[in-house]
DNA sequence: CTCATATATCAATAAATAATGATATATTAT
DNA sequence: ATAATATATCATTATTTATTGATATATGAG
């Protein structure tokens, strides 16, 4: 990966709302409408850091009836997070 | 560690000229004199960065007589650069 | 078709941060 | 003490980015 590649990981994680977006789906995929509440900030801002982490890479999104369902896609994160001390060591399941 | 230390980190790494003086230290320590040359930065902006990078607890220096030698203190940073791909896998041998 | 809910978008403002050029402060050698 | 080199600091400007409130668009239920 290159640098400039490696940066926009970074930045993308680097933000305060966009942690706490990342944080909480790291215990699994959420729907669009309760991340708002879930990490304490207005449907607006979270909205656009959503579709700004899809933009980067970072998520990945599927509607599903009337609702949009984020999820991670960037499997580097979960290394991240694991380094940082957010996730326990080991590997990470996906079903 | 906390959220608030895990986005300082990130932060820390998340911006261009930071990652270059990271990118540089991760091949060795260096004397602040030849960094900025070394990632085409003035030598302003590279002291600058280097202090912030003290500050945030990523670097640590020392004086070597008029010199002044950074090196990388924060261990995560090589498991992220690791991460990343910057670096590769395997331990790091600290001599 | 209408209503309610969910999500995205927009324009504007606010806030944070990086970069610059000039200058000041070490430190060492002569 | 002077000069040369190395590093840090300062005030300013520029740039980037996040946040907000309002509004628009989409979807599905009834």
């Amino acid at each position: 990966m290159s640098r400039a590649d490696n940066l926009k990981l970074l930045k993308a994680l680097s933000e305060e709302t966009r942690y706490r977006i990342i944080e909480t789906l790291l215990k699994g995929e959420k729907c669009a409408c309760e991340i708002p509440f879930l990490i304490h900030r207005t449907q607006s801002n979270t909205s656009m850091q959503l579709l700004k982490l899809v933009d980067l890479g970072v998520l990945k999104s599927r509607r599903e009836g009337r609702k949009i369902i984020y999820s991670i896609k960037n499997r580097k994160v979960y290394s991240i997070f694991r380094v940082l001390g957010v996730l326990k060591n080991g590997y990470k399941i996906i079903f």
